[in-house]
DNA sequence: ATGGGTGCAAAGGATTTGCAACATT
DNA sequence: AATGTTGCAAATCCTTTGCACCCAT
C-alpha cells in the first residue's frame, strides 16, 4: 500500500491525484515486473469495480507523457509499464515472454542535439533479446 | 532493383529464394525508411497483383527471426522493418511519427551472459524519442 | 455551471490463424 | 507423393474514440 508515495509522484509530475490514478501508480509502484494493460486492469478491479480498461489506458498513457512512467514497447504484441523511471535497459525472454530490468547494464546517455545530428532526444530506450536465465538453462525442452 | 543482391542475402541466410521474399527484401533494401507491412504490401501490390498481406507478414517475421533484416518496435502503434542488419540505433519523431537512423551515434556491444546476470543476449535495439531536424525547427505550429 | 475525469459500448486497426490452392522437388 | 509456400477470409486481440454521466471546483 504505496497510496502516499504513489501520490508524492502523481503531484511532482502535476498530475491531479485522482483515487483511479493513486490506484493504478501504486499497482505499478508494487507489481515491478512491467505489467501491461490487462495485468493492471486485471490486479485492480477486484477492488475497484468500477474501474474500466480506458481508464487504465489513459493513464498511463498520460503517466508516460509526463515521465511519471515508462512506456515500454520491447514486446511487439503488446505495450507494458515499468514505474521506476530511472532510465535502465530491458531485456525480454523469447521463450517465456517476462520482461526484466537490467540494473547491472549501462544506459547510454541521451546525445545533445549537436551529438545526435540535429535530433532532439528526450527519451531513450534500450531493449535486449534472448534467454532468461530459467529458459536458458531448460535448453532440452522445447 | 537489387534482386541480386535480395538473393544473396536470403541465400546467406538459409532462405529459400522464392519471388515474393525476393520482392520483399528488395523492397526493404531500396526504402531505407523503416516501411511498415502495409508500407511494403502497398509497395508492391502494384507490380505484384496476387501479393497477400500474410505473406508480408509471415516473411517479415521470418527475416528477422533469421536475422536477415531488423523488426523494430519504437512505433507503439505498429511494428516496421530494417533491411539493414547492422546495429544502429533508431529515431521515432513525437511529431511526424519518422523513423530515422542514427548512423552516427554508437550502439552497446550486446552484454556476454556472465556480464549480464546470466541473462543471454542474443540482440540490441537502442531507440531515441523527441523531435526530428524538421519538427524542431518549426516549434511554431501546433 | 464549468471543466476535468471516468466508464461504457462501439469502432478501428494491426496481426494471426485456419485452411485450401499451388508450386516444387 | 511429399513438403514447403502462398493467399484468402475470418477471427482475434489490442487500443482508441465518441459520448454520456459524474464529481469537484
Amino acid at each position: 500500500m504505496q497510496a502516499k508515495e504513489a501520490s508524492a509522484i502523481l503531484a511532482s509530475h502535476g498530475i491531479k491525484p485522482t483515487l483511479q490514478r493513486i490506484a493504478i501508480m501504486s499497482y505499478i509502484l508494487e507489481h515491478r515486473i512491467h505489467p501491461t494493460i490487462e495485468d493492471v486492469y486485471n490486479g485492480l478491479v477486484a477492488n475497484f469495480p468500477t474501474l474500466s480498461r480506458t481508464t487504465v489506458y489513459n493513464t498511463l498513457r498520460m503517466f508516460s507523457e509526463r515521465s511519471a512512467a515508462q512506456m515500454i514497447t520491447i514486446d511487439e504484441h503488446r505495450v507494458c509499464y515499468d514505474g521506476d523511471t530511472h532510465p535502465h535497459p530491458h531485456f525480454i525472454c523469447r521463450k517465456c515472454g517476462q520482461v526484466f530490468d537490467l540494473m547491472g547494464l549501462p544506459m547510454p546517455v541521451c546525445p545533445s542535439r549537436e551529438e545526435a545530428d540535429g535530433f532532439m532526444i528526450d527519451e531513450a530506450q534500450l531493449y535486449y533479446k534472448g534467454l532468461c536465465p530459467d529458459c536458458s538453462t531448460t535448453t532440452v525442452e522445447d
